[in-house]
DNA sequence: ACCTATTAAATGTTATAACTTTGATGTTAT
DNA sequence: ATAACATCAAAGTTATAACATTTAATAGGT
């Protein structure tokens, strides 16, 4: 049964095809309000330090367009977003010297000490995957990568 | 390579667990914005469509909660997409005369016509997984609830 | 019967994702 | 060189998801 039964669905799905569609979406669910429950309590947001650890894994300024081309979940509001983390002093904001349609942003000092504070996070999303074997983990990796039609 | 490359990621995951959370919540994305756009043209969102779904399959009134229940995505706002439903003529809200604190709510005649007009999905939903053999999309769904713990 | 706790729906508020427009640069083709 | 087009960030607007509060009704314990 599974997730027909979680959503107290009385028809079996029409194919596999639209159970995984219906499994995908509630499974996403599942795991964000997982991981939104962590970062509360740490006063960010997953968008938020998604850009973070994108500056941080970058080592260099990155526009805000390549930022959102980067981030995991594409947002229209990038400019705002990056304004929300100048203004809790996490990244600064440079216009570039080169192309002056861009802005440099860059991660501070305290912005990377933040990251840092939070790799916590790493053993809880272990924790999370205690149902799945490695193996598992990567053969779903596979599908879903085989499903947007990119190399496993 | 897969997701690395697309979110242009330098450093390789720490392991197939923060892979799979990534990809989780990347491929989801893709998926949705695949499902918002076909679901724009006809005028209603993906929440509304479940919520008429849910209407449909039931065969008789479902009260607020027991609709945010059955719901793919939980909203604490139901009430208030009921409420743009009901203010299209999809749906009608009767109170409950057992239990005075519930709300009866009922699919339309026009309701049911709308849901029946958009069954072009089922269609569209296989022509996403052309890339999975039914096998590989049932594996993905016995992943799925493992991991989230409930029997396949 | 009475008090308390629980449940349900609606409402008020806030933050933000989504969409659109603007303005400033930059690029390309003629 | 210039016109037409493309790109980028920011700002305006709107809809709504998220959170908290309110009000009403019911259930449960004494």
């Amino acid at each position: 049964m599974g997730i027909e039964k979680e959503l107290n669905q009385t028809k079996p799905f029409r194919s596999e095809f639209q159970k995984a569609t219906i499994n995908l979406i509630y499974t996403h669910n599942w795991l964000s309000l997982k991981m939104k429950n962590f970062f509360k309590p740490h006063g960010i947001t997953m968008q938020q330090y998604n850009v973070l650890r994108i500056l941080k894994g970058a080592n260099k300024p990155l526009s805000t367009s390549c930022i959102r081309k980067r981030m995991i979940e594409k947002m229209a509001d990038t400019s705002r977003l990056v304004e929300r983390l100048s203004a809790k002093g996490w990244v600064e904001r440079v216009a570039n010297t080169e192309d002056k349609r861009l802005v440099d942003i860059t991660i501070t000092k305290e912005g990377l000490e933040y990251v840092l504070q939070l790799e916590g996070l790493d053993r809880y999303v272990e924790s999370i995957y205690e149902n799945l074997t490695a193996e598992e983990a990567a053969k779903l990796n596979i599908i879903l990568n085989k499903l947007r039609n990119t190399e496993a």
